[in-house]
DNA sequence: TACGTGTTCTATATCATATAGAACACTATT
DNA sequence: AATAGTGTTCTATATGATATAGAACACGTA
């Protein structure tokens, strides 16, 4: 149906991370506008985790425009991202790393080789996955 | 004394940021071995939050080898970590931002200009400053 | 002695997170 | 028409992290 995965030992609250994998679906295109997403009780059912969880994320969804319904239906992808929404979102999660590496005194080409390395090299974790 | 700001708006825990900020000041050598930290009701007293607060963060920081101590003296700072275990804990920092920018679509090529886009304008923030 | 340390203890308050169950209005299916 | 599946709303509980607060203690230093 819909590839979610949740990391139950992970700083980031669960319903995060099913807010953030919805939304990179959207970006990526494998998840449509007019395309639904899976009802609350149902992901909440495969994920194991409590219906409740599933709706917070799924109403920061529709808060930020990502999600649409109507009374009694399913939510439902609303729209794709511009590209630029994309970009201004994955700079915001990096400015972080580059300020820690400037303060800590690595170089430009520093950070730029230590971006090439983990290009290359990566790797999976485990969870939950519906 | 010591170059240390906190931003009571940050999702980041206060204790956090005093916490990461002076691993970065010992990772650059601005803090060297044998430099001793403020004590936590000084550096509470700038920044004007709980000495607590502060003691938690050196505990942090004692815990990861970073500050050492012997009773009744001030903390000092123990060593400045090695050139790869810094590369390591900002590998950590950026891997999920990479994954990121994959999972949503984007290739290499575009993460690699967008990191040379980030490494130019950069900006900073309003706080606290001790 | 007096002061400043870090430490420990108890206490309180707030917020975020997560689960739980019930009831409701609406839609779609049978 | 009846049933099942939606999202929504309500109250409730539990836990953990965060932060503040004040007191007392042992120790080192000035």
């Amino acid at each position: 149906m819909v590839d979610i995965t949740v990391e139950f030992n992970s700083k980031v609250p669960v319903y995060i991370q099913i807010y953030e994998q919805i939304k990179d679906l959207a970006y990526s295109g494998k998840l449509k506008p007019g395309d639904r997403v899976p009802s609350s009780r149902t992901l909440a059912g495969l994920l194991e985790i409590n219906y409740h969880t599933v709706n917070q994320a799924y109403q920061a969804l529709w808060k930020d425009g990502l999600l649409k319904m109507e009374r009694g239906k399913r939510y439902v992808i609303a729209k794709g991202k511009t590209e630029n929404e994309v970009y201004s979102e994955i700079e915001e999660e990096g400015r972080d790393m580059i300020n820690r590496a400037l303060r800590v005194g690595l170089t430009e080409d520093e950070i730029m080789n230590l971006m090439k390395r983990m290009l290359k090299g990566r790797n999976g974790g485990a969870g939950n996955h519906a």
